[in-house]
DNA sequence: CGAACGATTAGCT
DNA sequence: GCTAATCGTTCGA
């Protein structure tokens, strides 16, 4: 994908890249549970405006947007819409497909399932660092190819927030079994 | 400068 | 289902 495909809504882009391809140095799968984040939205990091961590939230769109989430895990999120708007879509889950060894080291687990159900796991499996903050994603190391589909899509309130509840921006490929949670 | 709080996960009941 | 782990970010004094 390159950069004209993240200037929708984060909302229409969540949507899009259930079923894209996710790779990152050789390691990677296909997303199947994404989240939509706005600056005009209470739950997203770019709420208050920009700060040293969001900081790549308000850069081009079509680059990772990467932080630390509880003092342990590292999260990615695709930024979207305009330069300077402050959206992003998080990465909540993804199909494990290459690099299933790498994946499994990293992880410390066997079972495939485990690999990349949630932000979390799919920072580790990946090897997700503040390192790729602001790297754009048609470049190396990532790789990310549009989704084929059309797929079903299931949706529903975003998972760990305490605000804009009411807000269904978590997107799912309907029935995967690599989901972080079902949908309801 | 102090303190509260997470866009989470693993492990135990 | 419940909670500890763990620490950077953000905000108020």
């Amino acid at each position: 994908m390159s950069p004209g495909d993240f200037l929708g809504d984060s909302h229409e882009v969540a949507r899009a890249l259930i079923g894209a391809m996710l790779v990152v140095d050789g390691v990677g799968g296909r997303i199947v549970e994404t989240e939509a984040y706005d600056r005009e939205d209470p739950a997203s990091h770019s709420f208050s405006g920009p700060t040293p961590r969001n900081e790549a939230m308000f850069g081009p769109p079509g680059r990772a947007y990467v932080y630390r989430s509880y003092g342990i895990h590292w999260c990615l999120n695709f930024v979207c819409r305009e330069e300077g708007h402050g959206a992003g879509v998080l990465i909540r889950a993804i199909e494990p497909l290459l690099g299933l060894d790498v994946m499994r080291e990293r992880r410390g687990l066997e079972d495939v399932r485990l690999l990349c159900s949630g932000p979390g796991r799919v920072g580790q499996a990946l090897g997700i660092t503040r390192e790729l903050n602001g790297k754009r994603l048609d470049q190396s190391p990532f790789q990310v190819l549009s989704a084929a589909g059309p797929f079903p899509i299931a949706m529903g309130p975003r998972i760990g927030i305490s605000k804009a509840m009411e807000v269904h921006w978590r997107f799912g490929l309907q029935g995967s079994p690599f989901l972080s949670r079902r949908f309801a």
